[in-house]
DNA sequence: AAACCGGGCGCG
DNA sequence: AAAGCGCGCCCGGTTT
């Protein structure tokens, strides 16, 4: 009953190779004859327009071009020679389609009403072939269209991977996640009442302020609260208030983690992103400046160290987490071609090579120097230790300190294979024109030397932040191809492919796609957790671990840049 | 009643 | 511990 649509599917990134008209229904069916055919590169205007529905036909696809994901790096491109006519098609710079609400939606009208509200790219033919001609015109005026395309494939295929691990689901042990519930809140009381170890902490809370209407809830009254009681904060953070030692202190930090826990990932939590034992955030690619991801529902990218072991495995199955050691250091050596960096990392942990090397005393200090350094921390410890990489890794903290200047005075910066940072807001740009005025003001110039060094730390992270989430990128996209071809329960090994099924083609997959291959659950900036047969969990491992290895080598070739993964294979994702 | 803001805190 | 970057979400409180 599907309406008709068109379907171009394309031979490598430009030959048009067929043009079909067809029902939506008729699109699965299509799809995977064309994919076990020939796997083209599939054009979409927006992955989870298109891409959802696929999946739960049992068709997955090996490659695509995102065109609005695809949009979005062109139009600010400083790579890009000739970026108006892209920039011009604005009806492409636009929110990704909202993927499928939570298991308890709202009411229809209301999420009509919502989308509607939201600016959404066409989906039609025509309009998906002139924005695809635009995008080809832009990228071959670029400088070094290699290495957008490396950018712009990595980029559309997180696009993929996000919409197949949310078909997939985290599998979530909702007992296992009552019990951590329990034993910090007490049982899961009726309604919305407080849960009893909450109650009972606050009034632990109250007696020893004396004040036994405290609210605990409300930060003003809080700190009302606790100057009566003679506690001098200046907010209600819990840092400040680890400060003092008054008895009503550790009951109330105590009472302000239970507190977040319940609210962030309670029972109701649990009700609403939890089902059929799989946890299905919505991640949405590109969703962050830097090329990061972001998250939009259920906080997927939030969740609580203190919640891991409620990351299970299915029975025969196995979870394979793995995460990079210090990713964005050693981007930053990458791409700054800082040797000596490279080398205080190499093989082994980079924080405590620096102390191996003499540069500092403590694995601490290394961590805050670094950090220091990338995020442009100029006081404290960090202020006085960053000099100290200056003297040892002179191109590393040239790239960031010239990226900083770059930005302060209001210019653009761009990652490794060229994703430009956004041009400052206008409002930021009046401040500085205002603050060079010869009416300015001491208080104006105050104002913009402080805007200008905001921007100046934004582009300084920039570089390095984005550049570590391209290699994220291109560890992930390697990563799905691989557990693709590893056999499915039950199959001996690669190579050794049973009657009746190609061990190889994405499109062979048939039923539930992911009830019998290893397969992405999970990924958090530097971190992938993998689902696998227990029979295949080494496998996956190994796959993980080469895929790092081939992102590596794809976006810095053979700079002497290693890239360690901190790695398990269990049944429960450990605790932090 | 809905939209918005800032504090606070979870993650990298 | 934060500091210095990037996020999302919840809450209470205020504005519209």
């Amino acid at each position: 009953m599907g309406s008709k649509i068109a379907v171009v599917d394309l031979d490598g990134a430009r030959t048009r190779i067929g043009s079909h008209h067809l029902d939506v229904d008729e699109l699965p069916a299509f799809v995977r004859e064309r994919e076990a055919q020939s796997r083209p590169r599939w054009v979409f205007s927006d992955t989870p327009n298109w891409y959802p529905a696929l999946l739960a036909a049992g068709v997955r696809i090996e490659r695509c071009s995102d065109l609005r994901l695809t949009h979005a790096i062109l139009m600010r491109s400083e790579l890009v020679a000739d970026r108006s006519a892209v920039a011009e098609a604005d009806q492409w710079d636009a929110d990704p389609v909202s993927a499928p609400a939570a298991p308890e939606a709202e009411a229809l009208f209301e999420v009509t009403e919502r989308r509607s509200h939201i600016k959404q790219v066409p989906h039609d033919i025509e309009s998906a072939l002139a924005e695809f001609a635009r995008q080809s015109t832009a990228l071959e005026s670029a400088s070094d269209p290699g290495r957008l395309r490396l950018l712009l494939a990595a980029e559309s295929a997180g696009g993929l991977v996000a919409a197949e691990m949310q078909a997939a689901g985290v599998p979530w042990d909702v007992d296992e996640h009552d019990r951590i519930l329990a034993e910090e809140l007490g049982p899961r009381p009726m309604g919305d009442a407080k849960p009893a170890k909450m109650l009972a902490v606050a009034d632990q809370v109250r007696a020893a302020l004396d004040d036994p209407r405290a609210n605990l809830d409300s930060h003003i009254k809080l700190l009302h609260s606790l100057h009566s009681a003679g506690i001098n904060v200046a907010s209600t953070s819990k840092w400040e208030l680890a400060e003092s030692d008054h008895p009503a202190i550790a009951p109330l930090l105590e009472y302000k983690k239970q507190s977040r826990l319940l609210a962030a990932n309670g029972w109701h939590w649990l009700d609403e992103w939890v089902s059929e034992g799989r946890y299905r955030p919505v991640y949405v690619p590109g969703g962050v400046v830097t090329g990061r991801w972001a998250a939009s529902g259920g906080g997927a990218l939030q969740i609580p160290r203190q919640l891991r072991p409620a990351l299970r495995a299915d029975p025969g199955w196995r979870l394979i987490s793995a995460d990079v050691a210090q990713l964005e250091p050693r981007a930053l050596a990458a791409m700054s071609g800082d040797r000596a960096m490279a080398e205080a990392g190499r093989g082994r942990d980079l924080y405590s090579g620096l102390v191996d090397e003499g540069i500092v005393a403590t694995r601490q200090e290394a961590k805050i120097a670094v950090l220091g350094a990338m995020y442009g921390s100029t006081t404290g410890d960090s202020g006085r230790l960053v000099p100290r990489l200056r003297t040892s890794f002179p191109a590393a903290m040239g790239l960031v300190d010239s990226a900083a200047e770059v930005g302060a005075a209001g210019g653009l910066v761009s990652t490794w294979l060229g994703r430009t940072s956004p041009v400052p807001s206008q409002g930021w740009r009046r401040l500085q024109s205002a603050s060079n005025q010869f009416d300015a003001t001491p208080a104006d110039e105050n104002r913009a030397r402080r805007a200008a060094g905001d921007q100046g730390r934004f582009t300084r992270n920039f570089v390095v932040q984005g550049t570590a989430a391209e290699w994220a990128l291109a560890w992930l996209a390697d990563l799905r191809l691989r557990l693709a071809r590893l056999p499915g329960v039950d199959e001996g090994n690669p190579g050794a492919t049973s009657a009746g099924e190609v061990t190889g083609h994405m499109a062979t997959a048939s039923g539930p796609v992911f009830s019998r291959r290893a397969h992405l659950v999970f990924f958090l900036h530097d971190e992938v957790i993998v689902h696998a047969p227990a029979q295949h969990a080494e496998a996956a491992a190994a796959a993980i671990r080469d895929a790092a290895a081939s992102a590596g080598k794809l976006l810095f070739g053979d700079a002497p840049v290693d890239f360690p993964l901190d790695l398990t294979i269990s049944e429960r994702a450990a605790k932090g």
